[in-house]
DNA sequence: GATGAATGAGCATTCATTCAT
DNA sequence: CATGAATGAATGCTCATTCAT
């Protein structure tokens, strides 16, 4: 990540401190469990301190939602984008999450389990930019397959439900430490399932 | 719903507003943006008649947790233990699934989007009994089914995914106000796509 | 204790019982530590037969009190009164009183540890009439002592230091369970340095 | 009392108008009477300033009896360190005493009157070793007193009894406003009469 | 007499945020 | 930029008491 203006790394610093120890706090409690003197105490920072690095705990978590979201968000279409083969982009996205939340437990579960999101209503734009990028994105290579005869001619919501839904259960059961199976042998077996339910006949 | 004693109609009724109040109040703004005067007001209840019916606001919420999935649970179970050929199986649980979101809106957004659940550690053991026997029975049929050649042979975590994690999305996409197809639809398309999904070959 | 009017044994029995519940609570929490739901659970009363009975917390705790104190103090006149020898007569104060809280810890413990007369302003006139004669008859007896050249004569209130106040100092420590000596042999070494103090030379 | 640090005497202003305001109220009104509101309009600070500076209700209270008591304690253990001959150091206590309750008036009726300690329950570290190390030093010193053959041979708590429960009753008496000598005259009384009981032949 | 549902003022405490230094 | 004292509205909950049945 660049650093904002060519200006003091310590600033730089301490805004990362901020935001990690956001991080840890929504991850382990969730927004509203969590108060500001949580991360203060994590960030060792002060009260004014990350009053002056971010507008307030609404927009704070906002920072911390963007940075992650927006590194799964890319990842997953620059992946997606490789692949022209409909049944390899399906592998590629399937694999691409369960490898990202292995990787990235507390973002993931900021993300995806926290459900972060239905507490931030229109307070940053950037969200709203960068999930609409994303679904038209998705939505784009999707067409293409289906035009192409690859996929079945479904709406893309229905679509959408049947290949990230599998995903975002296993993830669910996988954050809370109810998943038996092992994540490399979960990617096969998912992915193979998910193109069998939306492949063409 | 029966009343627990003979007398004293009103206490019943007392009980059953605050529980109704609650449950409008946590499935709009989730269980810790609820306070007990929202649902005091709503409920028409004074605040010493809501500690008298409930301990507090977890016990609360766990009365109101508890009457919906014990009715979504039931239902299921009931619903899908009436099939003993697979793909009928998998087509009652999507149907019946989506129906029931569709006329329980409140219970849904409470049970399945503000997933009240992660608040509540432990708080009430009928909460998993009623878990423990929701899964072990729906596994039970799924093992059935398993050995009799009709569904693949995937790990429990794994089917569950499958079977689930389709009717989950679509569910947060329908109560936010994402879904463009209608359930109707819906049903035959995410049940046939399960069914794909984990049909013997 | 004779029963109130003639009428039903049970009623009376519902009293007593309320009134053993309150002392329980009140010589474990104290007054305002204690809520009538504490009493109501202890005494497997309703909160309406309490309020049948008694006229609120208040009231409740200056009977007990009332039944406490008047069975100490009239017993300690009594004994006082018997003996027109000084010596023996505070002989036979000390020896009352510690024999006293070693047989009702639970009064003891209400009246003379937890105070409860700094919670009962004016509430009760018995309460008043009942110290008023006690603090009388006491004064009387060493006027007479002291008249006969037995004891010094020091005022009232400096003899009634000395006389009660070893006592219950040592009471303040028999009831927090920091008292080492027993109390048979404490009768003798306390009415003796008490006799020492106040003894004409 | 010096400040924590060179900066902000406000600060340490504030703590000690809070802690003022606490033992105005708890003197009063008593510990569980006093409301934080109280403490709050009498110390003209924020709830949140209280609760900036003191963990809690109990905390606070801790610490202001810490405070009494320290000073108390401190004083008395000194001045009768100071005494080699027997009679001059009971004198000393008892004078100690009196005076002490008549210059701190608010601070006698919390700790001797209103029995905070009963409310303390291991609260504070500070609190317990406070009063072990002060009745180490008493006992040292009542111990030599009757190695050298000038104070009667009785155990521990009864000499303690003799010695502090005529203060003790006066103080009572005092604080309410019942007795009736003055805090002069009661001094050489009570002082003969403890060392007329506690002497040796 | 007994019951327990209902009442609502009052309480300790939390917490996001502001601001003087 | 950093610090932490100050603010005060808001919250979950308690509790003595009343009253209809």
């Amino acid at each position: 990540m660049k650093q904002k203006k060519g200006s003091h790394a310590g600033t730089e610093n301490r805004r990362r401190d901020i935001i990690r120890a956001a991080l840890a706090c929504f991850s382990e409690l969730g927004f509203t469990e969590t108060s500001m003197a949580d991360i203060r105490q994590r960030s060792k920072a002060s009260t004014g301190s990350i009053y002056h690095h971010f507008k307030g705990k609404e927009q704070l978590a906002s920072q911390v939602y963007l940075e992650g979201i927006s590194d799964y968000q890319s990842g997953l279409i620059e992946e997606l984008e490789k692949h022209n083969e409909a049944e390899k982009g399906i592998y590629s996205i399937v694999s691409y999450h369960l490898n990202w939340i292995r990787n990235n437990p507390q973002w993931s579960s900021y993300l995806f389990q926290k459900r972060h999101s239905e507490f931030m209503p229109t307070v940053e734009n950037d969200v709203l930019r960068l999930n609409r990028e994303f679904i038209q994105r998705t939505n784009n290579w999707i067409s293409l397959q289906i035009k192409a005869g690859a996929v079945k001619d479904l709406p893309p919501d229905i679509i959408l439900s049947i290949i990230l839904g599998p995903c975002m259960e296993y993830t669910r059961q996988f954050l809370s430490g109810q998943a038996n199976s092992e994540i490399d042998s979960a990617i096969p077996q998912l992915s193979e399932a998910v193109w069998r339910a939306i492949a063409s006949p």
